[in-house]
DNA sequence: AACCAACTTTGCAAAAATGCACAACAAAAT
DNA sequence: ATTTTGTTGTGCATTTTTGCAAAGTTGGTT
């Protein structure tokens, strides 16, 4: 009768709501549509409660199940912050690292320092997860984050460890690399897409005038930079990414407007833990050595 | 390496810090000794962390353990606030209400009028906690109490539905049982021990000046009744629970300065549920239909 | 010193939870 | 209209968790 439910029980029940379906909420919390299911039946049983209307279009919240899933958030978040906690008083030089960063700061610059790292420290392992998308470090989808940005999330700590420039850059076999004349309205050029919401680029575009003869939009970097190669038209794109590639020509200096800077962040909780520092430290400290590599001179 | 741990591990470990070792716990939660032993190996092993100092005596948190057990307890209360608004939607007039109340209020008033209750809502069913201590119904130890105080815990409503009155009881076969002349400090006396935690009684005796003639305690107020039946003394008792009783006659008028209010009481989150409304109501109408038992006139 | 109570730790059997595979249904896409 | 995708719901096998029983340690009581 007077079943206490499991706290798990509403991690379920958020999950639920927050996915719309059992299926949803299944992919969520890493288990089974059958389990999740099955806990839910159980956990209403035992509240003699129903926490959903269950419709052909998924599964809506009552304002029990609604009720529950808002103190589950909280427990979630009261989780998070221990289980932090707990991590920071980790004094262990050693265990892992999970870092987020882009595909193009991985390939065209944190590789050879992630492995001289590893050299260097072989008890620390590190995990990398690439997104063009910003990371949760307040969830533990990361613990450290390398990233572009002129500002950091107030929430999290770090430091500025250089400053990336960006030029224009054109297949080495154009004319337009050679003798650098034409001008930008003339050219054909590879922009980003909206998924990629890189603002800043889109203003000197269109500041520009170049946007309209902008007809190849990709929405990585990475992309941007193959289609300059194969001369679909000029990107602007970054230094540290192309300056040691054969077959891209810088046309001009860097575009001080479009330079940003690259920090190295990590939640307030874990700057005290042994491996993340040494981790940052070591990264800041290799990143200054590459300092004009970023700044294109 | 990331492995987030279970919500009810917290309770685990909040449970092994309160209660200083793993049998301990494992009463508090209900499960074997072992199971603890297992899920706290698993809940270090999944943060990397050391929770408690081990000895064969017992457990004591380290200060990650203090941390998780200081959230847990934090998630307890949300978890309950929960249950009970959960609790408190439900709107069906079936279900179980479990009821706290003394030993004494049971025999001598309550039992009749539960049994009334029960057949005119068979679809509710009651359970009967009784106990002599105060439970705690923002827990959820209870549903509903049913108790003497002269002041209800401000965190619960409910109402007064009665005065119980109280007088000097003896064995009916004694001469201070016919003609009520002897003087209060000749006679022998029972009274309550200092577990009954009787204050208002110890008081009023030693006011009286009868404490010295008092060799015989008893922690329970059936247990005072038994001695007096037994003629080891006079005592005070309420008179709901001796004027039906052959055995036993009234020395006196009831005592005004020790007579106590009756309470019915619940949590706020529940004055709403249909069963436990029904029950509320049933008792106090039923108590009222009492008073003068109650009254002891 | 002997006995008792309360504790921790562990191997094995039992119970519970979970995943798999499938069936059925419904909406979206073609 | 048909196909594809995503969903819910369920029986059975597998995995995980738990309880039982035992061995051993420690401290308190007699």
């Amino acid at each position: 009768m007077h079943n206490k439910i499991l706290w798990d029980d509403l991690k379920t029940v958020m999950a639920i709501a927050e996915a719309g379906s059992l299926s949803g909420a299944a992919r969520w919390l890493g288990v089974s549509h059958a389990t999740v299911f099955r806990r839910l039946g159980d956990t209403e049983s035992r509240l003699g409660a129903k926490l959903f209307e269950r419709s052909r279009t998924g599964y809506a919240p009552t304002p029990a199940g609604e009720d529950i899933a808002a103190s589950a958030r909280r427990i979630e978040a009261e989780v998070l912050g221990v289980e932090r906690r707990v991590a920071g008083r980790d004094l262990r030089p050693s265990g892992s690292v999970r870092i987020t960063t882009t595909d193009t700061l991985l390939a065209g610059l944190l590789s050879p320092i992630f492995t001289a790292f590893r050299r260097s420290h072989p008890e620390i392992f590190l995990e990398i997860a690439v997104s063009n998308q910003l990371f949760n470090l307040t969830k533990r989808e990361a613990d450290v984050a390398i990233r572009p940005s002129l500002a950091p999330p107030e929430m999290l700590v770090g430091r500025r460890i250089g400053t990336i420039a960006q030029a224009i850059y054109a297949c080495s076999n154009t004319q337009i690399a050679h003798d650098g004349t034409a001008e930008f309205s003339d050219l054909d050029w590879v922009g980003p897409d909206e998924r990629l919401a890189y603002r800043p680029l889109d203003v000197w575009m269109a500041g520009h005038g170049v946007d309209e003869r902008c007809h190849y939009r990709v929405d990585t970097l990475m992309g941007m930079l193959a289609a300059v190669r194969d001369d679909i038209g000029v990107a602007v794109l970054p230094c540290y990414l192309c300056d040691g590639d054969e077959r891209l020509a810088r046309v001009g200096e860097p575009i001080a407007e479009l330079a940003t800077d690259l920090w190295l962040l990590t939640h307030p909780d874990l700057r005290r833990v042994a491996r993340i520092r040494a981790f940052m430290d070591f990264v800041a400290q290799a990143v200054k050595e590459r300092r004009e590599q970023l700044l294109g001179v």
